[in-house]
DNA sequence: CGGCTTTACG
DNA sequence: CGTA
DNA sequence: GCCG
């Protein structure tokens, strides 16, 4: 800055009791700048110093005087004070601590931050794809960095001073695809609102919604692969569930686990019962019965009037609606059958709330049960072969059936429904050979979906 | 060079 | 927009 | 990135 505001402000400071020196030495704590970035104070900083700079200097700017002047003593630094350095900035007594070379330091197994550290290992896995092992190695650097955090980062001050986190800006967002509600225009949108690293990324995390919130809450669980036999106990308690409030109904497990998978992300089920009309308003029962057992961590039902269009594809003749479905969170107990590693902490987290809560649901090492995303939808039985084929899968296989069912049939085909356009006429079917047979195509049974 | 599955809910 |  |  000028000269006379320079004059003025010391003059200030002075004033209020403030310790202001006009050049640099080492028992510089802050450092002051006004219209210059954290980079241009940073190479004056070199300078002074001839480039030894693991100094604890606090790189300011103005508003950091400003405020403190107002206040008449140093106010607490905070994120909006501070310059953005690249390679190394600032304060954090914790982080000033962590040394640069992994060899240096103690990186345990199981840490605080994976939603950080995982986003940025898809990051390095990115960089190898693409044959740029110095971006690769960087980026693994600068996971291994948190690993070694002996707490989670849970804002600004945390990761500012850490070695080896430099260019953020793409990690943010992968950083928090990952977390189920969240997607990737969520993540891109936090990312323009001025993140530049993980830290801002966590300091957004104020606004979470309850889909996210139990998305970070259960992170690490979510993470873990479910097994077959973990799906077979939730098989168990779902038709249980059902059993209890419906007597009659059926039940099938769906998704990867149908199609012979050993592992999966979620639980799919599917529910009908034979006489059409008796499973209507079922969900509801049943998660009630659920949560009265207390084995849900977290749900979302919604209610699917299924209405056919007029025009469109036009209106079927009767009315088939209702199509219950629910995205939950089990509570799934770690009985002897399912445990076979240890549980892990899934309480993970960067901090949901504002700062007002902490642990929330210490579910921690010492945890004997871990969550699992279950997926509920209910079915009138007419609907039933539909949603069956519809809920098996696999993703991209399902996308080709419908690319055939258009493009090669003119007919569109749904969880609900398979529309003929020619006709003009939905086509009904009891079972999945039947809407195979009407898409002309060889029936494949569900181990062979695969794709 | 356009298209790349589907479609409603909250 | 995010869920399947 | 591939197909029509």
């Amino acid at each position: 800055m000028g000269t006379s505001r320079r004059a003025f402000l010391t003059r200030l400071g002075r004033s209020k009791g403030f310790l202001i020196e006009e050049t640099y030495s080492s028992s510089i704590t802050h450092i002051v700048s006004e219209n210059n970035s954290g980079d241009e104070v940073q190479a004056w900083l070199d300078n002074q110093t001839g480039r030894d700079t693991s100094s604890s200097v606090c790189l300011l700017d103005i508003r950091w005087f400003t405020e403190s002047m107002e206040a008449g003593h140093p106010v607490t630094v905070q994120d909006r004070h501070t310059l953005q350095v690249n390679p190394k900035p600032n304060i954090d007594p914790a982080a000033m601590l962590m040394k640069s070379y992994a060899c240096q330091r103690r990186t345990p197994l199981k840490h605080h931050n994976s939603i950080l550290t995982d986003a940025l290992e898809i990051l390095a896995q990115n960089a190898e794809y693409n044959d740029n092992e110095g971006r690769s190695v960087a980026f693994r650097r600068a996971a291994s960095v948190l690993k070694a955090l002996p707490h989670r980062v849970k804002s600004m001050e945390d990761l500012r001073s850490l070695p080896c986190l430099g260019d953020h800006s793409q990690r943010v967002i992968k950083a928090l695809t990952g977390i189920f509600g969240v997607g990737v225009r969520t993540a891109d949108r936090w990312f323009r609102e001025g993140l530049r690293s993980p830290d801002d990324l966590i300091r957004t995390g104020q606004q979470l919604n309850r889909a996210q919130q139990a998305g970070v809450q259960y992170y690490n669980d979510l993470q873990k692969p479910v097994t077959k036999a973990e799906a077979d106990v939730i098989s168990d308690i779902v038709e249980k569930a059902v059993h209890a409030v419906l007597p009659g109904a059926e039940i099938q497990l769906m998704g990867g686990f149908r199609r012979g998978k050993e592992v999966g992300h979620d639980v799919d089920f599917l529910i009908t019962h034979p006489e059409e009309g008796k499973e209507e308003g079922l969900m509801p029962k049943i998660t009630n019965w659920l949560e009265e057992q207390g084995l849900l961590l977290y749900q979302k039902t919604t209610r699917n009037s299924y209405l056919e269009k007029m025009d469109g594809p036009a209106r079927a003749p009767n009315n088939m609606d209702r199509f219950e479905r629910c995205f939950s969170i089990f509570k799934l107990q770690a009985s002897a059958e399912s445990c076979k590693s240890n549980s892990t902490t899934s309480v993970q987290d960067i901090s949901t709330g504002s700062e007002t809560e902490r642990p929330r649901d210490q579910h921690s090492e010492e945890s004997d049960w871990r969550a699992v995303r279950v997926d509920l939808v209910v079915s009138p039985y007419s609907q039933f072969a539909f949603a069956t084929l519809g809920w098996t899968g696999s993703k991209l296989f399902e996308r080709e059936l419908r690319r055939w069912a258009g493009q090669e049939k003119h007919m569109s085909l749904s969880s609900h429904a398979l529309y003929d356009s020619k006709q003009n006429l939905y086509l009904r079917a009891k079972t999945e050979e039947e809407i195979f047979a009407y898409l002309g195509l060889e029936f494949i049974p569900p181990s062979e979906r695969n794709a």
